[in-house]
DNA sequence: CTAGGGTTAG
């Protein structure tokens, strides 16, 4: 490197050190002085331009004032012979950054360099295009190729599976195979991937025995594959034997049996592996805690939620995007929506799920104008709402009523060039119905550019039964009857109108066809979490240990909201013809029962926190007004669609759901 | 040169 103190351009020491990695790609028997000359005068040219006079590890994808790679530029204008290393780190480095434009400049020069033969390098190449998600350009490239090796199939192997494309990961796989080639731990990891993803047993069971025959077994990243490949083809319990027999484990391992209970709803059998997992030694991860804060925000045990969030401050686990996200949503979900602001502030740094998850807090809970103030805060930062943060928008205005408001963001995501899912007309029909804006949002439906679909007319439906509108409701009805025969929703809502309507003969001839149709009624019921454990209750429960408190309790509660003004409603109960025997059977709701028993269960004046299935009845609704009011406790409840705050006799929906 | 596990909406 003698000669390099003699470049003009290398201004001092520490340059000439940064210098090195461009000085390597100079033949090593070129006489230094000659190319220096050449080669300063080409960069102080380029200097003039843009060019500060350093090319390091950190520049090497610089480019020239022409747009290409300023390394390549300087070889191509000095004639220099560029070694097999400078592709290597190119490559490499457009593969780390996602830099797909800067990928194929290299890979043009490759191409025409007298490495373009090397199979080593054509296979970066291909993985390079392959994470920078350019397939087709992959594909094309290993087709061309006039030697493969086994990496070569793996690459491309792994390229698929990580864009998706299953179906041709597994193809290529099974070519690669019957060639006779011999696969490794990684094109088991990602051919396992594939099968887990097109949830194929049959072939996951497949490439299963040929890690074995080949010994791969006791890989860890095969086995954590193979317990994920298991579980993703809806066979926990297989997984679970495979988990439990692996000999050796690490984090993912155990991350993937977690995040599998975690998916199936089996929110305990995930805690329990967590606790295991920590007993064992093993340090959680951002996706252990992810998958912990999922399942408890399915389950709607908070209580264990927020151990594990304080859990994972003790480990000093960041709080990134991922997990954050999710943790927000579970206090959303978990009716915290102060808990789940201070999440979103704290976040280290918010992506688009972290602000589609506040709004869907927000719109949960009924904060309408927050929700709007957030979304406009987005797009002041210059953030670009995506499909879903407008679906969130809209859902927001639409549970307090904002009908233009709502209907202004459907147009201005129009002009944004989003693509309009039939999500979003959903949103408006729900939007419009609720409000009982009934004909418009037929309107609306017939006008719709793209075929409506059951879930368009079940949102006109739904808005049917809540205005009461027995014409346009069963006209709704048949609609989704047509679309979607099986499920069991639109019968219940259409014979629920009928009987409000006092057509009981109506509402049993639905029944009926719904028996006949064999369309199950999924069971309504209403939970509550006590310390580490939820008690569940359905109407007419009497198998709870407490059933004799709970209705002595509940009579109490009845006794004295009836004083206060409370009288039942019984359009919405339908089969009993007898009027008392109607009002009898509402008391017993089980949203009614959670109520008593979680009154009962919780220190006095604090707040108690209900869940239920399905939409919470206007009964049940009115009387926890009332209670709210007696015993001077705030009551959440959450039903499918959202939250309802009772405090001192009214609710944060303002009675608007 | 290559690998496995996680989030929002409906």
């Amino acid at each position: 490197m003698k000669g390099a103190a003699q470049l003009p351009i290398f201004r001092s020491t520490s340059c000439i050190r940064r210098f090195k990695s461009l000085i390597s790609f100079f033949p090593r028997n070129s006489r230094s002085a000659s190319v220096s000359f050449q080669c300063s005068e080409t960069v102080e040219t380029i200097e003039s331009g843009q060019f500060n006079g350093v090319i390091d590890d950190k520049d090497l994808l610089r480019k020239s004032p022409n747009g290409n790679l300023l390394v390549l530029d300087l070889i191509d204008r000095c004639a220099l012979q560029p070694d097999a290393k400078l592709y290597f780190d190119l490559f490499k480095k457009c593969t780390d950054q996602r830099k797909l434009k800067e990928g194929r400049i290299t890979h043009a020069h490759f191409v025409a360099s007298s490495f373009r033969n090397y199979v080593v390098l054509q296979n970066i190449a291909v993985n390079m295009y392959a994470k920078c998600c350019d397939m087709e350009s992959a594909r094309k490239l290993f087709d061309e190729m006039t030697e493969r090796d086994m990496v070569s199939y793996t690459m491309l192997i792994t390229g698929y599976s990580q864009n998706s494309e299953f179906d041709k990961a597994l193809r290529l796989y099974v070519e690669m195979v019957e060639m006779g080639l011999k696969p490794n731990e990684f094109t088991f990891g990602s051919a396992l991937k594939s099968a887990g993803g097109m949830q194929s047993d049959s072939m996951g069971r497949g490439i299963h025995g040929v890690c074995i025959k080949f010994g791969f077994e006791d890989n860890v990243y095969v086995g954590s594959a193979l317990v994920d490949m298991y579980a993703r083809c809806s066979k926990i319990d297989e997984a679970k034997v495979l988990f439990d027999q692996l000999k050796v484990r690490n984090e993912v391992s155990w991350n993937a049996l977690i995040a599998a209970y975690a998916r199936e709803g089996e929110g305990p059998c995930s805690l329990k592996l967590f606790v295991e997992m920590k007993r064992g030694g093993f340090r959680p991860t951002h996706f252990t805690y992810s998958s912990i804060f999922a399942a408890c925000a399915s389950n709607g045990a908070m209580e264990q939620g927020k151990w594990a969030h304080t859990d994972m401050i003790k480990i000093g686990v960041e709080l990134v995007a991922f997990v954050g996200n999710t943790l927000l949503d579970m206090y959303g979900k978990g009716g915290s929506i102060e808990g789940a602001k201070k999440v979103f502030d704290r976040l280290v740094k918010k992506d688009i799920v972290s602000w589609n998850s506040m709004l869907t807090a927000y719109a949960q809970h009924g904060h309408s104008q927050e929700a709007i103030d957030l979304f406009e805060e987005m797009r002041d930062l210059g953030l670009e709402p995506n499909e879903i943060s407008y679906l969130c928008v809209i859902n927001a205005c639409s549970h307090t009523g904002l009908v233009e408001k709502g209907l202004y963001y459907f147009d201005v995501m129009n002009e944004n060039k989003l693509v309009l899912q039939i999500t979003h007309y959903v949103a408006i029909i729900d939007l419009l119905g609720r409000a009982g804006e009934l004909e418009r949002a037929e309107r609306f439906i017939l006008r719709m550019p793209i075929e409506p679909t059951a879930a368009v007319w079940k949102a006109l439906l739904g808005a049917c039964r809540v205005h009461k509108n027995m014409l346009l409701g069963g006209y709704a009805a048949e609609r989704v009857f047509e679309l979607d025969p099986y499920e069991s929703g639109p019968h219940m809502l259409l014979s629920n109108i009928y009987a409000s309507h006092g057509r009981r003969d109506e509402a049993a001839r639905v029944r009926k066809i719904m028996a006949q149709s064999g369309v199950k009624k999924e069971p309504a019921c209403s939970w509550v979490e006590i310390g580490s454990s939820v008690h569940l209750f359905v109407a007419n429960d009497d198998t709870h240990p407490q059933r004799e408190k709970i209705r002595v309790m509940w009579e109490k509660l009845r006794e004295e909201i009836k004083k206060m003004g409370y009288e039942a409603d019984t359009s919405h109960v339908l089969w009993y013809a007898d009027q008392r025997e109607r009002e009898e059977r509402l008391q017993l709701h089980s949203e009614k029962l959670a109520l008593a028993f979680a009154l009962l269960n919780t220190p006095e004046g604090g707040s108690v926190s209900i869940k239920k299935n399905i939409r919470v009845c206007g009964d049940c609704h009115n009387a926890f007004k009332f209670v709210s009011k007696l015993v001077g406790r705030e009551i959440i409840l959450r039903d499918t669609n959202r939250f309802h705050h009772f405090r001192n006799g009214s609710c944060s929906c303002r009675d608007y759901w």
